[in-house]
DNA sequence: GAGCCTACGTA
DNA sequence: CGTACGTAGGCTCT
């Protein structure tokens, strides 16, 4: 959309960008023979070219501080005071940066007192009232606030300066949750460490944007400080100066008088001469032959092609189900060599694109990729593929031409998605319902690959079709952009479909199909749904775990004669070990643990109030945080919507995040008031909860075969009495509390692999009695041990675990001639087929649930999971049906040979619905 | 600013 | 010398 007359801008904060450059590249691969380092120069010139031949400024400046001393250092002294001398390495290359600059025809700026960004900053004003389409590339965040419709910022992401990001106003705001102009007052409320500016302590990102999109600006907020409760409330009337001071600072000046106009700044022709010379002396051979291309004219012809296929991939094993390389690394079938071409796009509405659909669903039996392509303020459109055709079709809500691709998605013709869930809630929030879910590649590769942490659609393009996505030059600075649209990457994923489904084994790709799938479409409902959560008693709890942190620090402080912070394990050590003179602890990589137990411990050899306050002030400042966290996270529906990660385990469970909900406390009285905020939703009668009661240990009963374990389930005796008296030959009655905890603490071990080391530690008991008590177990229940030994051993010679339906980890390591290695694999070995197939099960009740629960056409809702447990919300009239089919649903999930049982609980909140 | 470490919440 | 997770703060190095 970039019209060719108006003409482009760019500003660049040289030294942010040649500091980046610094550290992005090695200091030694980069030196002159006479030893002149040249890392900074080559890295930013680099960039620069980059940039010039994908941007094409019309004109172009490059502004650079003079010293780190100006206006702002003189009104605070304090400024960028933390900051490390600058290494004299870098120092040194800035005046020849600036000469090869000059040289290449750039005007370089300073001014004597602002700083490079107030240079940017009135450039970039000035610019923009004149016409100019302005890009402003920076590393300081600070100019974040120069964004608006007229200036976009490029800002170098992680990993140094490999990639730059462009932020527009639309980027900001999907990013960091404000507009442009509000940045500043963000991080003015937040503070900056770097530049040595404390903020309002406790105030993170997340608090200051919540208030800002609460009360719209900061002399709004600070004006009406008095309605903030809380700690942090308090803390923000006690230090609002320092949010004043930091705007003040942070503010940009935009009428810096300049030597230059933005007209000034037309590119000028290279005087190749003094670019030899000057680059001649940095001895900057392949950047000189770049240079002389761009400066003869020849329009970026240099775009890197796509075709350097890295033909990595290991060709280790044909697949071979029994040998133990079965599970390296996805092979490469060949015909999926060389590289290929997408098919060129179309871009499609109305009749074109059902008659597009139609064909494509008849070309595509296995299904056809969908791309859905979004940003923060919605969806921009919808890429689609089959083996031969891609399409883009634009969103256009409401409008006609979005019907025929509506409908298809809401209908049964089977869709191939990269992170479908994700995908499905976008459209849902647009109020496009999608069915005929048919593959995800992303749980796909989990399913192949568990343990990798790294699933990107370049990452498996890479891995599965031998080709790389972009170019990334570890030499060359590249600006990132992206080549493919939602159609090209469409095609990739329907490439991968079909290449992953070749790597999967039949159980592997039913486990997909029949307990993946269904599962991420019950997961995007119950996201969307989320939980009710009272931010009223929330706010009160955290007061109050404020004051009681607040007067266990004091108290902490009264017995060390000093203050220290509690939170740091480094300066309790000193207090602990040097001025208390405790004895020492277990040994930790930087020192001397002085985790809970540790304080425990002490407080027994060596008692002292200071340990008890110490304690205190953990338990309660934990307790806090998260409800602090929790409380953030409430949305203007009063609802927190957590994110499960299907992918984001090797044994198969979920886990959550944003905010976790999976690890909300329980077990101590004050963390179940966390609990009792969770509450049941407007218009609906009351929660229920209900989860498995020792799934993992009848799971071990059923693979085990053990008769004795058998025989404890089906009883109906309590389990841990029914063994304790099988091991210590009494009657159940007759089964002390010491010898129930003993043979609980042992049963729950078993299955992670415990020793009797590790048992006689957790239960303050010596070895030998461990070692008894072990001994003992196994002689009554003799199948368990045999079950644990075949599962290692199975797994030594597959390679891999697996769970009663199918699913895999592959265990390297249990060959590993490492001890520490071998013996850590052989413990999640043990535990891998048990954990993983009580997290199956629990998959297959969630999604027979959603399905049952449709089917009636009923109100009430699943909205949680952890792990063993669920929670639904209940609607009037509702209980009885729902609680029985919960019930048989979590049941009857599977079939063995010893009765699942559920237990389930009825209340308005969380803790009360707990039994 | 990213990444490691310690600590701690859950099943 | 007990499995599987996520988050937070401190601290270090880039």
């Amino acid at each position: 959309m970039t019209t060719s007359e108006q003409p482009t801008l760019m500003l660049i904060d040289g030294h942010s960008l040649a500091f980046r450059a610094f550290y992005a590249l090695p200091l030694d691969s980069f030196k002159t023979r006479d030893g002149q380092h040249t890392n900074a120069i080559h890295g930013f010139i680099s960039m620069l070219l980059n940039l010039l031949a994908k941007e094409k400024p019309t004109h172009l400046g490059v502004a650079f501080d003079i010293s780190r001393y100006s206006f702002r250092t003189r009104e605070y002294a304090e400024y960028k005071g933390t900051r490390g001398e600058t290494p004299p390495e870098f120092i040194g290359q800035v005046p020849l940066l600036q000469d090869a600059l000059h040289a290449m025809g750039i005007t370089t700026i300073t001014k004597e007192d602002f700083e490079a960004d107030d240079i940017l900053a009135t450039l970039s004003h000035q610019g923009s009232a004149a016409g100019y389409k302005v890009l402003v590339v920076s590393g300081d965040r600070d100019t974040i606030q120069l964004i608006d419709h007229n200036v976009t910022l490029l800002y170098p992401s992680k990993q140094g300066v490999a990639e730059l990001t462009r932020y527009d106003a639309e980027k900001v705001f999907e990013r960091y949750g404000v507009q442009p102009h509000q940045y500043p007052e963000v991080a003015a409320l937040v503070g900056e460490t770097s530049d040595n500016l404390p903020g309002i302590p406790k105030v993170g990102e997340k608090t200051a944007v919540k208030w800002l999109n609460e009360y719209g600006s900061l002399d709004e907020i600070l004006r009406r400080a008095d309605e903030i409760g809380g700690k942090v409330g308090e803390s923000l009337r006690e230090h609002s100066e320092n949010a004043v001071r930091n705007r003040r600072l942070n503010h940009l000046v935009t009428d810096v008088e300049l030597p230059v106009l933005p007209d000034d700044l037309e590119r000028n022709a290279f005087d190749l001469d003094a670019v030899r010379e000057v680059f001649g002396r940095l001895e900057f051979r392949s950047l000189l032959e770049r240079v002389i291309k761009l400066g003869g004219g020849a329009p970026s012809a240099d775009s890197f092609p796509a075709s350097g296929a890295a033909v990595s991939a290991a060709k280790t094993s044909d697949g071979s189900s029994t040998s133990a390389s079965a599970y390296s690394a996805p092979t490469m079938p060949e015909e999926l060599n060389p590289v290929r071409v997408a098919p060129r796009t179309q871009n499609l509405l109305d009749e074109e694109l059902r008659g597009w659909l139609e064909r494509a669903t008849d070309a595509a039996p296995l299904g056809v990729a969908v791309v859905v392509e979004s940003y923060a303020s919605g969806i921009a459109g919808f890429g689609l593929a089959t083996e031969m055709e891609t399409a883009f079709v634009p969103f256009s809500p409401g409008h006609a031409d979005m019907a025929p691709l509506v409908h298809w998605l809401a209908g049964p013709s089977p869709k191939l998605m990269h992170g479908a869930k994700q995908q499905i809630k976008t459209l849902a929030a647009a109020g496009i319902p999608v069915a005929g879910m048919a593959f995800d590649t992303e749980i796909a590769d989990w399913i192949i690959r568990p343990d990798s942490s790294k699933r990107e659609l370049s990452e498996l393009v890479g891995l599965y079709l031998g080709e790389t996505l972009s170019t990334p030059d570890p030499n060359q600075l590249v600006p990132e952009e992206d080549e493919l649209g939602a159609a090209g990457h469409a095609w990739l994923v329907e490439r991968l479909s079909k290449a992953i489904r070749l790597q999967l084994d039949a159980g592997s790709l039913a486990l997909l199909l029949e307990i993946e799938i269904p599962t991420l479409v019950a997961l995007a409902a119950m996201e969307l749904r989320g939980v009710t959560v009272s931010h009223e008693k929330l706010s009160a709890l955290s007061t109050e775990l404020g004051d009681r942190a607040a007067a266990a620090a004091t108290s902490a402080y009264a017995e060390i004669g000093k203050e220290v912070n509690l939170a740091s394990p480094k300066q309790l050590q000193e207090v602990l070990f040097d001025q208390l003179n405790m004895p020492k602890t277990r040994a930790t990589k930087t020192g001397y643990t002085t985790d809970a137990a540790a304080l425990v411990d002490l407080q027994e050899k060596s008692p002292h109030p200071f340990l008890g306050y110490l304690l205190e002030h953990r338990d309660v400042t934990k307790l806090r945080q998260i409800v602090e966290s929790l409380d953030t996270a409430i949305g203007s529906d009063h609802r927190i919507h957590t994110t499960y990660v299907q992918t984001g385990t090797s044994t198969g469970r979920l886990s959550s995040i944003n905010p976790n909900l999976q690890n909300i406390p329980v077990r101590a009285a004050d963390g179940r008031r966390i609990r009792e905020a969770f509450e049941v939703g407007v218009g609906f009668q009351t929660l229920l909860t209900a989860d498995y009661s020792q799934i993992e240990m009848r799971i071990m009963a059923h693979f085990s075969k053990d008769a004795g374990l058998i025989e404890a389930f089906k009883s109906g005796e309590d389990l841990h009495r029914f063994v304790g008296s099988q091991i210590y030959g009494v009657a159940p009655e007759d089964v002390t509390g010491d010898m129930r905890s003993h043979v609980k603490a042992m049963s729950y071990g078993l299955a992670y692999g415990l020793s009797a080391f590790g048992l006689a530690k957790q239960l303050k008991i010596d070895n030998g009695a461990a070692k008894k008590l072990m001994s003992d177990y196994f002689e009554r229940f003799g199948g368990v041990r045999d079950y644990l030994r075949s599962v290692v051993e199975d797994a030594r010679i597959k390679g891999y675990t697996e769970t009663l339906f199918g699913r895999r980890r592959p265990f390297p390591d249990l060959a590993s001639p490492n001890r520490v290695l071998r013996d850590n694999a052989e413990r999640a070995a043990l535990n891998a087929p048990m954990q993983g197939t009580a997290a199956d099960i629990m998959k297959i009740a969630m999604f027979g649930i959603e399905q049952d629960i449709a089917n009636l056409d009923l109100k009430s809702r699943l909205l949680l999971q952890v792990h063993d447990e669920l929670v639904l919300e209940v609607f009037e009239g509702e209980w009885d049906v729902v609680e029985k089919l919960v019930v048989d649903r979590m049941e009857n999930a599977a079939k063995l040979s010893v009765p699942l049982d559920v237990q389930v609980g009825k209340g308005q909140n969380w803790n009360e619905a707990a039994h």
